[in-house]
DNA sequence: AAGTGGTCTAGACCACAAA
DNA sequence: TTGTGGTCTAGACCACTTG
C-alpha cells in the first residue's frame, strides 16, 4: 500500500472505488476539491492520480464537465522499443548481426508510397540479418534517405537499426503491427517455409517533417510482442 | 507553439537541444534548479516537463544521479484499445456481430497454461465473429470463467468484448501481439485461404490476481494495429 | 554526507465548455 | 455566465543513490 496523502494512494483509492460499484460507469465522480477535503491533501494530488488515471482511458475528464468513469474506457497499452541488440541481450541470448545487402536504389511502390519522397532521390537500400543465439531472430529490411548515412557510414558491424538511434538522437514517427507470409528471401533467411506467417513491425521516421528512413522488421516464427496493459 | 514558462515550452526547448546535439547522448543535463532559473519558471515546472521525457524513455533521471540522454533509448510507444465495435465504428464502417458458439468445455493446454486454471473448473468458451460493413473483421475465441458470466448472459446480441468492459468495470492484464496461419474454421470464418498469415492479439484478464478470461483475436487479413511513437 | 529528483502544500489565475 | 479541470508558483521536506 502507498502511504495516505500520496498521489499513488488516491489513484489507488480511486481505482478501488470503480471496482467496487462506488463509482459506476457513466457516472460522474466529485469534484477535485471535495475528494482533496475528503482525502485531506492538496487539490493539486489529487489532480496528478486523476490525470494519471485519465491518461491510461480509465477516467475522462473535461473542463466545466468534470469527471466520468467512461462506459466503454478506450484503454492504453505501452510496449518499449529498443534496439534490436538490446532486445535479444535482453532475453539473455547473444546478438548476431550480418549485413545481407547495402545498394542504392528505389523502393517498391508502397514503401515509396509511405515515405512520400520524390522518385526516391538518392535512397540506400539495407537488409541485414539480426541472430539470437546464432539462430535467425528478425530481417531488417531498410531503405534510409542517402544523405542521412552516406556511402561512408558502413553497415557491416553495426545494423542501421542501432547506428541511427545513436546518431539520430530524437525523431517523430509511425509504428505499426502486422502479419506478412514468408517470401523466398525471407524463408531462407529466418529458416522457415515459405509462406509461414511472420510478425512484422513497419516504422517510418520523420526528421523536420521529412522521412528519412522506412524499416520493416520480419520477425522469426513464434516471435511475440508483449505490451503492458 | 507554447507560451514561454509552461511545461510543454520546456519539453519543446528540451527536445531542441536534444536534436541540436546541445544535450548530446551519453551526457548530464544541468538539474532542475538551474533550468528553472535559466527558463525564468518554477522548479516544479521543470520537473514537469523533463519527467514527461523520461516517461516517454527520452531521458533518464535519477535522484542525486541527475538527470542524463540515454545513449540507445528505449522509446515507449502507445497503442489504443478499444472494444471491437468502437474500432470498427471509428474506421467509419458498420460493426456487425454473430455468435458462432457458446459451449462448456476445457481449453486447450497452451491457453490453460495461460489461465493458471485449476483443470478449468467452469470454463465457458465462445466463438464470435465481427464484421465490418458486412465483411469478416476479426474472429473472438474466448475462454471465460462461468462464475463471471454464468449461462444467464448471452453473447447472442452483445459481444463477450462488450460485456466484460461494461460490467467488469477495470481490471488488470497483459496483452501479446503474434501472427498465425489461419486454420480451417478461421479460413473459412474469415473468408480467406488456410494458411494466410494473420494478425493474433492475445489478452488474458485478471481480477483479484486470478484470470478470469483469455481471448484471441485473430484479424482478416492486411489488418494492422498502428501505434504512436 | 550530500546532491538531486520526487512529491506535497496553499494559493492563485487561466482556459475551456457546459448550462 | 460560471463551474471545473489545467497549470504555475514559492517553499518545504523527503527518498534515493552516488561519491
Amino acid at each position: 500500500m502507498d502511504r495516505p496523502g500520496t498521489w499513488q494512494a488516491v489513484r489507488a483509492e480511486a481505482l478501488r472505488r470503480m471496482r467496487a460499484g462506488d463509482w459506476p460507469p457513466g457516472g460522474r465522480i466529485p469534484d477535485e476539491a471535495e475528494l482533496a477535503a475528503e482525502f485531506g491533501c492538496a487539490r493539486a494530488t489529487v489532480n496528478r492520480a486523476l490525470r494519471d488515471l485519465a491518461e491510461a482511458g480509465l477516467l475522462e475528464r473535461r473542463r466545466k464537465g468534470g469527471t466520468r468513469v467512461p462506459v466503454t474506457p478506450i484503454r492504453k497499452a505501452t510496449f518499449e522499443i529498443a534496439i534490436i541488440r538490446q532486445d535479444v541481450e535482453g532475453r539473455g541470448q547473444r546478438h548476431g548481426y550480418r549485413l545481407l545487402e547495402d545498394a542504392l536504389g528505389p523502393p517498391p511502390p508502397e514503401v515509396l508510397a509511405a515515405l512520400d519522397w520524390p522518385e526516391g532521390a538518392g535512397m540506400r537500400h539495407l537488409t541485414a540479418l539480426h541472430l539470437a543465439d546464432d539462430r535467425p531472430f528478425c530481417l531488417e529490411h531498410r531503405w534510409l534517405d542517402a544523405t542521412v548515412a552516406p556511402a561512408e557510414v558502413s553497415f557491416d558491424t553495426i545494423s542501421a537499426n542501432e547506428w541511427l538511434v545513436r546518431n539520430i538522437p530524437y525523431s517523430g514517427g509511425n509504428i505499426a503491427f502486422l502479419a506478412r507470409p514468408a517470401d523466398g528471401p525471407a524463408a531462407r533467411a529466418l529458416d522457415c517455409a515459405p509462406g509461414d506467417a511472420l510478425l512484422a513491425v513497419e516504422r517510418t521516421t520523420f526528421r523536420d517533417g521529412a522521412a528519412i528512413t522506412f524499416v520493416r522488421l520480419t520477425y522469426a516464427p513464434g516471435h511475440r510482442v508483449d505490451a503492458t496493459l
